[in-house]
DNA sequence: CGAGCGCTTGATTGAGTTCAAAAATCGTGG
DNA sequence: CCACGATTTTTGAACTCAATCAAGCGCTCG
């Protein structure tokens, strides 16, 4: 069976016993998306939230400018959504694309729902994930708010060391809100003082 | 009895009825804050939302700098909490603080649970909450990535139309992530412009 | 192997910050 | 109710960080 890496997750992140794992896993079903091939397009309703089982994914905006500003990434064991779109049935502000060929669990409400109620702890697992969504963003403004762009991406390599090497600069960039052109003088900057990252 | 916005509230917004309010208002204290004083401090759990009967709210954090960031304003109907904080039962990192005079009523976890009990469209409309106030952090983010000072002042005014009269000028700034100088001279600009607030 | 894309580098520009000080507004005590 | 001090807003000038524009390099993948 494929699909490891969920099951493996709802264990020993969400708390899913072997037995309900069992009844659970009727539903899930797994797809493969190409290298800048698209999961969701801006004006679609989100149907899904998508768990990366192998691969890389990113959501981002296009504003009037016709300039992308990347929402998030999503790699192995990461979920991606529309959160706003999917809850509210409305059509979706973004994109959602896989950076890499990327195999995904989709994830609809149905799976949610049925998943929370054969599992307790399936269900604050989703509530607290919830939490934490909010609190990411929280933190994200602040650094928008406040922070640098060195210490923007200092705070990205800190929180996402893995994505750094897999994810094109010009999309660091663009997720920390600078041009690709900035990002690699604050790089460049960052090497003449010595700085290693890992 | 005070507290009439809240009832009323609960009533139109969460759908709660007549005689489900009686069973639910055993617990609601309020609670009168002066001009200046803090609701919440940072390092202090957060074991409260407070919601708005009479007056106005800022959430802020201070930075290493000293500088202020203001996260969120509230005003009459308006829910403020440092949602992490309680939810994960850790220190805040932020403040809340009363810009007017006002008079909130103190929500702790018990009342949720027993109001999400004893109404089933509470419990509803609270998860509504969640996801709206994502969407809103989502929307947020979105315009400081991309959008000049002019733009999200803009977006300001006509979000919070009522705030932009009550709210410090300095306020507005430190919320838009811009000095109050710089504010000043787009609203000089806007005006010049012959545009018209209201 | 060549075209295109991503990254770098340089020169220039510009939006917004900083610093300073004046003008307007607010609030509080006499 | 007025007056005075404090806070807020405005204005000006110099400056700064990051954006833009432009060009060149290197890699890859078709």
């Amino acid at each position: 069976m494929v699909l490891q890496n969920f099951k493996t997750y709802l264990q020993s992140r969400a708390g899913v016993t072997e037995e309900e794992l069992h009844r659970i896993f009727e539903i899930p079903q797994s797809k493969i998306f190409e290298k800048g091939e698209a999961l969701l397009n801006k004006g679609d309703v989100c149907h899904h939230a998508f768990f990366v089982e192998k691969g890389l994914l990113r959501s981002y905006t296009i504003d009037e400018m016709g300039k992308e500003h990347i929402i998030q990434f999503a790699s192995e064991n990461w979920f991606m959504s529309d959160r706003s779109s999917a809850y509210f049935n409305e059509p979706s502000d973004f994109y959602i694309e896989a950076i890499e060929d990327t195999t995904v669990v989709l994830i609809d409400k149905e799976f949610i729902e049925l998943a929370a109620t054969i599992s307790a702890s399936f269900r604050q697992y989703n509530e607290r994930a919830l939490q934490n969504h909010i609190r990411h963003l929280q933190k994200r403004i602040n650094l928008l708010l406040g922070a640098t762009a060195e210490k923007r991406y200092l705070d990205f390599i800190n929180l996402y060391p893995d994505l750094t090497l897999r994810v094109p600069q010009w999309m660091i960039a663009s997720y920390l809100g600078i041009t690709p052109e900035s990002l690699s003088r604050v790089r460049k900057e960052l090497a003449k003082r010595n700085f290693k990252p890992h």
